[in-house]
DNA sequence: TTGTATGCGTTATCAT
DNA sequence: ATGATAACGCATACAA
């Protein structure tokens, strides 16, 4: 009597599938994996045992034997920062392909949360780690990252080593964008920068310092505030900025994130944007798009980034470069209703 | 010669360290992990020896003995959609403090996808699966559903079966903010519906249809339209409702994203929010709060949920429960600025 | 309290 | 082309 395809039962193992189809173990394992020193009909055979069997194969016991999990582990600071999510997706994009999975680990920017999630990735001996805006330079990451699991860095570049790096090009970003700011006019422009320990933040207010410096534009150390790439930190700058008695004509803040702070601050002491006052973020994430928020901000392009620091990750782990490489992305100014001309009229005080 | 704690050296395995600390293997193995039947002298003398050779145990070994792999699959359509961090970060929160990680699978609503990504993660031995919005009624997935792993449902309930789950009270939610926009005098509301295949759109248009009965408002078929819980689709339901000779004064969307687009609509349209259209979402997602945005909405405990989602899971790994169970969260209307009363003047045709 | 032996489910090596 | 066998690294039942 014919049986409909068994669903799973108990647990079927490539034993039971040999025995089935009456042949060896060995066999099966090459059948099933797309040897080509079977016999088709005997592949056929093996196959219809396993479907009949319901077997599936143990990713488990395959990493064991062959000492290779398929994994890749990401350690990001906050899945919920809307920009993350485009990054893992340019990684899941490639992990996919290469049929790779993805152990994903928030940190929440804190040192210790990320070296825990290390181990516990490293003792799940992923094949590889992307480090998506996290600590790399701590010695005790340092010591982690040593231990010889590839490993790529996404937005965030070591002050100290010459690691496999995915970034994008700060300075042709932030050099457009106020650009594009004193082509309407502006010569005194905030700069809300990122958090101290980003290298990324860093190369970003140091454009910034260059392009000022260049285009002879208003010098003045009031003009950085510091941010943490968070709505609530360009909220406090936003306000410190408006409360100036020389207050900028323009701001640019080192993220989308932190240009939402200053429209909620801007917002709430009724200054216009960009009527009183000119807006620049960086990133691009989508909300900045919506009708309402409408923000000119530097776009990334986040989801190929990922792929690219996937990429990367995947030519290490297949040993197929030794030296370190670094992809730099371009950036590019995407102008939308946020910014314009410098208010005419003389400002009050 | 004392030397420095080895920084992880070739591969060293328990068989090392037993060696190395002159004891037997499963001494090792017992002192290691913590157990009581190993004298604490001893359980110091292998740990020193563990430390000095940089061992590290595999989580693949100890997952093939123990048939356990202490991993959950988390199975979703989109991390970059706004909602699902906060779910993600929910579960994860919980996988933490179980020990266990997260594999994460975008399926982009894709049942091909779902069903492609759900064999991986069973063959990869997960210890559950959270089905976050996605299909769990079609007959192979329900086939894959059936193969032992433990699941629970989240944001998604089975039209055909009980199985865990976790959702939220959406009949409570929309009567909330029903009454909020009839307590305006707000009598012709509009409601973007989210899509078919979604058993919480469902509910929701469920919701509204026993509010607009029940409080006497129009009840108009055309004041339903479809949307997709994302933008674009909100964009083209707020058009239509935008050009409807008889417009909705209000308009109920199933989502925040939606309810964005009928932002990006009104914008378009010179329609002013509140003042010639009231707006309510759904999801209370961050968004919403700033300023330029401030939706009125129904709140979701989106962290909580996946929290408790991912009890129910372990719950069920453990055995410790045998029969389905739902959990059902409250919803909470959040009074921001996108609602107001209906426009005085006479409206235009 | 410690040690020995076995097996978890594969793949790879080597015969046949 | 196929089969027997040995790892892979660990946890556990049982013996000492």
């Amino acid at each position: 009597m014919v049986k409909k395809a068994a669903t799973v039962k108990a647990k079927v193992s490539i034993h039971d599938v040999a025995r089935e189809a009456g042949v060896a173990l060995s066999t099966v394992s090459n059948a099933l994996s797309g040897k080509d020193n079977v016999k088709e009909s005997t592949r056929k055979k093996v196959q219809e045992a396993a479907d009949r069997l319901g077997y599936r194969v143990s990713f488990v016991a395959r990493s064991l034997r062959m000492q290779r999990t398929f994994t890749l582990g990401v350690l990001l600071a906050d899945v919920s920062n809307p920009s993350s999510p485009d990054f893992l997706r340019g990684v899941e994009d490639l992990a996919d392909r290469e049929s790779c999975s993805l152990l994903v680990c928030n940190t929440d920017g804190l040192l210790d949360k990320q070296i825990a999630h290390m181990r516990v990735l490293l003792d799940r001996r992923v094949d590889g780690l992307v480090l998506l805006s996290q600590y790399c330079d701590p010695p005790l990451v340092r010591e982690l990252l040593n231990s010889g699991t590839p490993f790529v860095l996404l937005q965030r570049r070591s002050r100290q080593h010459v690691d496999d790096y995915v970034g994008a090009d700060n300075h042709e970003g932030i050099t457009a964008a106020i650009e594009h700011l004193v082509s309407f006019g502006h010569k005194r422009i905030g700069f809300i920068r990122g958090p101290t320990e980003s290298t990324t933040a860093d190369e970003r207010l140091e454009a910034y310092r260059l392009a000022v410096e260049r285009l002879k534009l208003d010098d003045d150390p009031t003009l950085v505030i510091q941010g943490n790439y968070q709505v609530d930190g360009g909220y406090r700058a936003g306000r410190e900025f408006l409360s100036m008695d020389k207050r900028p004509t323009a701001i640019l803040a080192a993220n989308d994130m932190s240009a939402i702070g200053v429209m909620n601050a801007a917002s709430e002491a009724g200054v216009s944007i960009p009527g009183d006052l000119s807006l620049i973020g960086l990133d691009d994430i989508e909300l900045a798009s919506y009708a309402p928020i409408n923000l000119t901000t530097i776009a990334l392009q986040r989801r190929d980034m990922g792929t690219a620091a996937a990429t990367l990750l995947m030519d290490r782990i297949r040993k197929k470069r030794k030296k370190a490489k670094q992809v730099l992305f371009p950036m590019k100014l995407v102008v939308r209703g946020s910014t314009g001309p410098v208010p005419v009229k003389k400002k009050l005080k």
